[in-house]
DNA sequence: CTGAAAGCGCTTACAG
DNA sequence: CTGAAAGCGCTTACAG
């Protein structure tokens, strides 16, 4: 936008005073006389000034402007909510967030250069999956917060959703309805998803005195992944009430499965739960699917509030609360819990 | 990021020249002795100068960052291949963007003027669904562009999907497979995406010489409407052999109404086509499901190219390109056409 | 070819 | 309580 206001010379030509004055007035800094910033402030709206956050960043040698890194952020849906909660949070602090968008495992990517340019004061890195990963070599660990992965290394505050929790939570909601047999349907591969919802499941299981009963499918963790899982679990052991299943999307498969065959229905015959909370697919299921929903809003929120303390006090050591104790030391990380939703997947045993 | 490289002065004192040297040996803006710019160039890239953009921004009175307002990005699960889109052509003009996420329809939002105080060049204002918006009092009209709305009054640039060329591209697939009998399931809402799918149907039905056959139920777009629409259209006329749904969530609908029926199947009782390429559904659905992608990503590089060109030549009329003449004055807008993408719900008449 | 100086719009010691 | 001046890091006439 081009600019068409004044700038606080202009406001103070028309005050008569310096632009010493305007400024104190404006900012509330200075001792300014009542009827003063008065005619300050008047002249101020009168001219329609916005003050120029270019020139406060130079002088102040802070933007004011946070940089997120967004791992492929077309590939997810859940990046909307995300930066939706970072956006809010930003806002609350009187930050703006400007964004970049690289590659997977881009971390060198030049765009980071240009976000270092534009004298961000701190960078959030959003991976696209829940990972370890290598830290962006030009980022200062000091001013880095890592969104949905963790660096075990260089030890740098990150925000990932407690994984564990969410095994945890999913199995709890079957248990508490009732089923004994409840199978856990997930994928083939060493990420903190599968590794962590894992092992809610076997706690939360093992805490009812319950057997576990695991399928694990190649990934990736789609529909056909969740049809063959259940396709599999039937065949190992046919008293299954209740599936968990990895994600929304595996919890499709299983419904598709489960419609081929007319004497078996959700939720009478066979509870569900998925994890995700997709709401395409979760509401447009017949029955609405029963889920949780991973707090990515909140994630957003929190890595923007740590990202805007990092610049002012890196020495003070940051304090990060663990809603679950989990024993696989990712390093120092807040996880945030998951929620679940209800709609009518889940029945009780009778 | 703290600032820990040197600025021009450093680089200046290192390579026992003038500030003003540096820049021009940097910039290749004056003239310069080649020995001496190797010297600024050495000392340079010794010391990891990184050019201090807001330094430059305030000096040029131009950021070289758009603003981005998207209204409520989270509800569209595209928001991120058109942020991705924009932030690509961003990056292949220099230009960086920042963004801002105001609830929808507030257009006075205060986050507006949070990037007018930024200096930003130029804004896109991106809706959260296609349709005519109220223009932000705020922006300037020659600095702004509307991403999927467009405003009648003030013709203000837009970039818009080509609803007409969608909904004749869709039906065309069903016409060259050699159906006859074709509904079309839509919503009765009086937005831009329904009618003008409505009209490139009708005009490809008139074009194969087939009797249109348009399904309406009440909004919202969802499973549940397709669904109800199959339902009244069999009621209607029981020689349907394709449907052309709205959207893929309406589609979604109208494989769960067959799949109640073990007589039909998709897609060989019935062809199903969808508009969105939402994969998420149309990858899971079997078949696979045949839609129509819209041009997403390629909107948002259009609106960043087109809001680049703003600040420099605002006399210079805009050639807006119309891929497809539609009649119905929506004002300078352009609009673009989507994508068939083929899957497997789509059959030949035997 | 090189450099001293002004200025982009602000803030902040400092002096009066 | 008020204001003149310096300076944030650059670019760009202008002079030499």
């Amino acid at each position: 936008m081009v600019r068409q206001s004044t700038g606080i010379r202009g406001v103070a030509e028309a005050a008569s005073v310096s632009v010493t004055t305007v400024s104190h007035a404006l900012s509330g800094r200075g001792q300014v006389s009542d009827e003063t910033r008065q005619r300050v402030l008047d002249a101020a709206a009168r001219l329609g000034y916005t003050p120029n956050r270019i020139a406060r960043a130079l002088r102040a040698s802070r933007s004011n402007v946070l940089g997120f890194v967004s791992e492929e952020i077309a590939t997810t849906p859940f990046a909307g909510q995300i930066l939706v909660g970072a956006q809010e949070a930003a806002a609350e602090l009187g930050l703006m967030l400007m964004i970049v968008n690289v590659p997977r495992g881009a971390v060198d990517d030049p765009q980071i250069g240009a976000l270092l340019e534009q004298q961000v004061d701190a960078m959030i890195f959003a991976s696209s999956s829940h990972r370890e990963i290598r830290t962006p070599g030009r980022l200062d660990p000091l001013r880095t917060v890592l969104l949905d992965a963790f660096d075990r290394d260089q030890r740098i505050p990150s925000v990932v959703p407690d994984e564990f929790g969410i095994g945890y939570l999913a199995t709890r909601r079957l248990v508490d309805s009732g089923h004994r047999r409840i199978v856990h349907l997930t994928v083939d591969e060493d990420v903190p998803a599968v590794v962590g919802r894992v092992r809610g499941y076997l706690a939360a299981t093992a805490e009812a005195g319950l057997q576990p009963l695991i399928v694990r499918v190649a990934g990736p963790a789609d529909a056909r992944a969740g049809s063959e899982g259940v396709r599999r679990a039937v065949r190992i052991e046919n008293g299954v009430t209740a599936v968990f299943a990895f994600n929304d999307q595996m919890a499709m498969g299983v419904y598709q499965e489960i419609s081929l065959n007319p004497m078996v229905s959700i939720p009478h015959e066979v509870s569900v739960i998925g994890v995700d909370d997709l709401r395409l697919i979760a509401e447009a299921l017949r029955p609405g699917l029963t889920t949780v929903a991973l707090p990515h809003a909140e994630m957003g929120r929190r890595a923007v509030q740590i990202a805007a303390r990092l610049p002012f006090a890196p020495q003070e050591p940051l304090t990060l609360q663990e809603p679950f104790a989990l024993p696989d030391g990712e390093g120092d990380s807040i996880r945030l819990p998951g929620t679940l939703v209800e709609r009518q997947s889940v029945a009780g045993i009778v």
